[in-house]
DNA sequence: AGAAGTCAAGAGCAGTGCTCTCATAAGTTG
DNA sequence: CAACTTATGAGAGCACTGCTCTTGACTTCT
């Protein structure tokens, strides 16, 4: 529906390009990933990408905002099929970020594994999408917070903390309690701690009956931790 | 001291390609570490350093070795240095953890982060020193366990994990009890978000006042989750 | 001294990111 | 409709990578 045929034309290329970066990025890992296999599978010689990638950087980017997006959709539709309980809500966040993580782990590593030597992310094209699924969990452990389901017997927060603190929801454009901003924290790296254990297999050799039952016991504890519980109990 | 002057000789060099390995590896990181890099800062043509290491990817695990012992040397020495009491022994391990990590990130990442596509490190050579701090973790727990410095309110672990939780110490070669496995598993993964949190950089562009404490307020309440307290509190 | 083992050098292959020039096809304007 | 401008793809080329193979020299042991 936009403008002229040519730009339709680029948008689809440009669509192409992604996809086929998508699923070169799954099979052999972002540090391995080659433009030049990308326009060999788009049928293409490996210069004429470059009309519609500056570099392989601006495809990494490209294929994290893809991610971010995708990762966040997921998250959002879980967690909106939970229930109001600030538990459910967390619980559903937790798992859907682990479903996606490993189902995608290639994709997984590229936003939260260790950066990609020589390549960082620019800001002003992936902090929006990515700090999405952080944002919903501040926001979901805020309401938790208003409406008298987090217990507050945690301690409270150390002056010294504050600026830090501050400069956290800042980050994320929230106005929320430094209490929330100290337990989110918490949760999200205790989560991806937990989420990242298993996609980068730091388990071990060993294989899992049931490895999810198991990221389960890790995210109900984090929830108790949390002081999550249900309205009435 | 050791046998012929070749063998000495071959040892010398052999050292030499590990610690310009360990240069690279904290510049370039893991996924550009260049084995013609290496052998021209050695001063040696490029096949010459293939007499010494089979591949990039044996490189590599020399690095992971020599990375996983230096932490666990650290960690031990700072454990040590901690008093008897448990909780002590669990904040010198996770501070000893973060500082090493964050005086190298790349080493770091090379161990914890997302694995290196197309490697993986063989185990024989790597679960001896790679366990070695999880290992500790569980004794310092099993240790408040047994002496009653634990708080024994968490819920009990269902028995659908027991395998995966048998599988885990069996890994580690640890005889401890199916509740100190799951409260390692807990500890560990969680401490390993912070960590990498911090160091992957995850906290945004942000920069922090005193990151620090940021770390050792996520480490107290780890602490606190685990049930850790003074053995006569 | 001769045999066996070890080592470094160099050439070479296939792959990479990226830049450049050139011709052609597609739109835009007079 | 013709002329101009732009977008696009092809191809060659540079410097780099991991890795293999052959060749010649050196060390060590018998």
């Amino acid at each position: 529906m936009p403008g002229t045929p040519r730009a339709r034309a680029r948008e689809q290329t440009l669509g192409d390009i992604t996809s086929i970066g998508r699923r070169h990025l799954a099979e052999v890992g972002a540090a391995a990933l080659s433009l030049r296999a990308v326009a060999r599978e788009l049928g293409v010689v490996s210069s004429a990408v470059y009309r519609y990638v500056a570099n392989r950087d601006e495809l990494l980017t490209l294929l994290v905002v893809d991610a971010y997006t995708e990762l966040g959709d997921e998250v959002d539709a879980a967690v909106e099929a939970a229930g109001p309980a600030a538990v459910d809500r967390f619980t559903a966040l937790a798992q859907a970020v682990r479903t996606w993580a490993v189902r995608e782990p290639s994709r997984y590593a590229l936003l939260y594994g260790s950066p990609v030597p020589g390549y960082a992310a620019p800001a002003e094209r992936t902090t929006a999408e990515g700090t999405r699924v952080v944002t919903l969990l501040a926001l979901i452990i805020d309401g938790a917070w208003r409406s008298g389901e987090l217990d507050d017997t945690a301690a409270p927060v150390a002056a010294t903390l504050e600026p830090d603190l501050r400069a956290i929801s800042d980050q994320l454009s929230l106005a929320v309690p430094d209490r929330v901003i100290a337990a989110t924290v918490q949760a999200w790296s205790a989560l991806f701690g937990a989420v990242s254990f298993e996609v980068f297999g730091q388990y071990g050799r060993s294989t899992f009956a049931d490895p999810a039952a198991l990221f389960d016991l890790v995210a109900d504890r984090i929830a108790v931790q949390l002081g999550l519980r249900r309205p009435g109990g």
